[in-house]
This record gives structure tokens, sequence and C-alpha cells, in this order.
DNA sequence: TTATATACTGTAAAAATATACAGTATAAAT
DNA sequence: ATTTATACTGTATATTTTTACAGTATATAA
């Protein structure tokens, strides 16, 4: 896909966020208005640049004929989007703008408990149950979690998805690769805050 | 909500048929020619006791200025009960409502292509796929497979989740577990039905 | 019987719209 | 220095589209 240039993306943007207002695309003049040109030629370039680009399709011949084919995104639905957040070794996965990699249309609802967020899996600690690089874990923010859940963890700038196991003061997180070991952590020395714990997981081939 | 007549319920279907496969409204003519009404004044009538009604709201002046306020069914959202069947050993997993276990509220669109149902799997024949028993394969019905793809091939009376290659007659089902052996299909001696492809796979834990 | 609502045909005109053509301006590339 | 690509203005026109108006037909309710 062609890289668009500044104008091109405006107009593109223009043509969906019109679409989202009002359920039907933008006339020549309309997008005109909207951007400040004094010339429909000048949307009317800018849109068949987009058709030879392959953003959009124009019917011709038709008013309005206007149909997205790849979306800019971000400005179609306000549906469920969930938030997808990519597992850093530093810092906590929140769900601040900047680290939203993306977001996924699905229902909060679709596993058996609600979700908050699908974290993406770096690594191949978890490859042993079925979790891949990559695989979006849907994630429930929660501390209540128990021996045995699949959880997310921060340790001081390092945050991780592990087994959870805990007797008294000694916390285990186990993964599911033999050529990696478990991590012991005393909390009397060391903190450790359960993020959420792992209710289901998608994976996109 | 009023009633809808029943030539009122035929515009409001056609005009969000039109709008799910172009992109934007349908004109008054298209209309006409889409129902076979001789005069666009039917049209005119019919969107404006849509109008009226509010399952439908109409910019005066604009051209395709019809937005719909009521979907009358499952048109512009994709966001379904999308239904899960069961991987079984005999017969083809078809949509009939009695193959169907389940449904989960998600997203056509969710993944990467659209899919029409979840498979949900038997077997650990494709474990080292990182797919389990009981995961829920998102597959796309469709012929049109490649050699890697992920594919629902019915052998028989036996469907089967597989790796896809065909090379000239000769078509192999690789699973992925070594202590699983390829199915090798001489398609001379023996028919093999594609029904799907894999798409993507959701998990709940 | 007379309204009244639904469901159209047929025509026409005004308004909206796409789109072609002729230019201008600017920055980057050759 | 000249070409090339981007990014427009300004005008004009053919076409598309909305929409008003004048009718016809049929079924149902008062």
């Amino acid at each position: 896909m062609k890289e668009l240039t500044k104008q091109q993306s405006k107009v593109l943007a223009c043509v969906e966020v019109y679409l989202n207002k009002t359920g039907f695309p933008p006339t020549r003049a309309e997008i005109c208005k909207e951007l400040g040109f004094k010339s429909p030629n000048a949307a009317e370039m800018h849109l068949r640049a987009l058709e030879k680009k392959a953003y959009i399709a124009i019917k011709n011949g038709s008013s309005r004929g206007i149909s997205i084919v790849k979306s800019q995104q971000s400005f179609e639905s306000n549906k469920d989007q969930m938030p997808v957040i990519g597992l850093v070794a530093a810092g906590s996965p929140t769900l601040a703008e900047e680290n939203i990699e993306k977001r996924i249309s699905c229902d909060q609802d679709m596993f058996s408990e609600n979700f908050d967020y699908f974290l993406k899996v770096k690594g191949m600690s978890m490859i042993d149950a079925g979790i891949h690089e990559d695989d979006l874990v849907a994630i429930k923010k929660t501390t209540d979690v128990r021996n045995g859940d699949l959880v997310v963890v921060r340790l001081e700038d390092e945050v991780t998805l592990k087994y959870f196991k805990q007797k008294d003061h000694l916390l285990e997180l186990i993964p599911a690769n033999k050529d990696f070991s478990t991590i012991k952590i005393n909390l009397r020395q060391q903190e450790a805050f359960v993020e959420g714990k792992s209710v289901g997981l998608i994976r996109t081939h």
C-alpha cells in the first residue's frame, strides 16, 4: 500500500469523519468547505489520488459515490474497541493512550469473564501453554487471583505473564517452557504487583 | 416505534442492503430499479414515511442523504452472536441449528479477515501450533486456500483441522504433533472437500 | 357512500453534483 | 535551468438527483 501525502491523508480523514457522522459520504464541495479549499477540483484531485492508491473506491457519475477501501482507522466506530497493549519489559501496562498499540472490535463479555484489555505476548516463555508470541491475552484487571491462574505481574520495572503460585510470603511465577526457570520472590524482600489475570486468548493468523 | 407496512419494510431493507454493499445510500431511482417501481416518487413516498416513523433520517436537498436511525435487522452492524460448532468425527460442520453448541458475542471482523463460525477443537493433533482441545478456531468459509493454511477439510464422513498442502492430485493434511501422522490423499481416488480456513483463534480460560 | 390510507405512474423543473478544462504557485529532483 | 510532482483556483457544463405536482387504483373504515 502506497503512502499518502499529508493532504491526501487529510481528505481521507475528512471522508471518514463525515461518513461516521452522517452515514453517507461527502460531496466534493463539502470536502472543500471542511478543509478550506476554494475549488471542488482540489477535492476531486485528492480523491482520485486516493482512488489510485486504493484507499477508496469511487463510483463514477454517482453523487457521493465514495466508499472506504482501506480505512485510516480510529474513525469508524466507538463500538467495543478493546485496547491492545504491548507487553514491554519496563513499566506497567496501563490504558494510557500511548501504550495502546491498536484496538480490536469485540465484546467485553466474549469470554466467561469480562476483561479490560488485551496484552500482546512477547517471547516464548508460555509456549507449552499454547501461548505464542504475538498472541493477545485478554486481561481482567484484578488482584484477586489464585494459584494456577495465568497472571500479569509487575516486578520493579518488568511486567511478566506467568502462572501464579503463592505460599505465604513466597511467590512463584511459573513459565510454561522448560527452557525458562521459575521466578521466585520473597515478598518480604521484594515487591510484586498483580495487575490482573488472563480470562482468554485470541490469535490472528 | 411504529410498525412498518410491508412495502416500507422492503424499502428500508433495500436501503440497508445497498448501504452495506456500496458504502453509501441509494438514490430514489436506484431504489425503484431494485424494487421494480416505475416512478421515483414511489421511493420518495416510502422514504418519507420511514422518516416520519423515525427509522431513517433524510437530509433535505442532499443526494443520497439517507441515514439509518433504527436498523431493521443486523445489516450495518457486524456485531453478532457467532456460532460455535463442535468438530465432530462424522458429518460436515454446517451452520444448521442442531450443530451449534452455543454462540459468542463478538465482531465478524475482529480478525484480519471476516469469519463465519467458530470450530471447537477436539484432540491434540495441532498442539504444537498452540491449538489446544476446546480452543475455538475462527473459520472463514472458502475453498480458496493455499499451502500452509490451517484448513477445515471434510473426508468421507470425517472432518479435520490440519495444515494444507497440495501438489497436483496429492493432498496432504499435516498435523502439528509428532505423535500424529500426515493424512495423504490421492484426489484421483478419494474426494476431499475444503470447508474453510482458519483466520484466528480464541480460548476461554 | 364517502372518506382515508396505502401504493403507486408519469412528468417536469430546480437544485445538487461530478467532472472536464485552463490556469497559477511552489518545492524538490534532475 | 528545467522538469516533475504536489496542491491548488476558477469556471463551466453535462448529468444526477431531489422533489413538487397531477393523476390512478385498491382496500378498509366510518
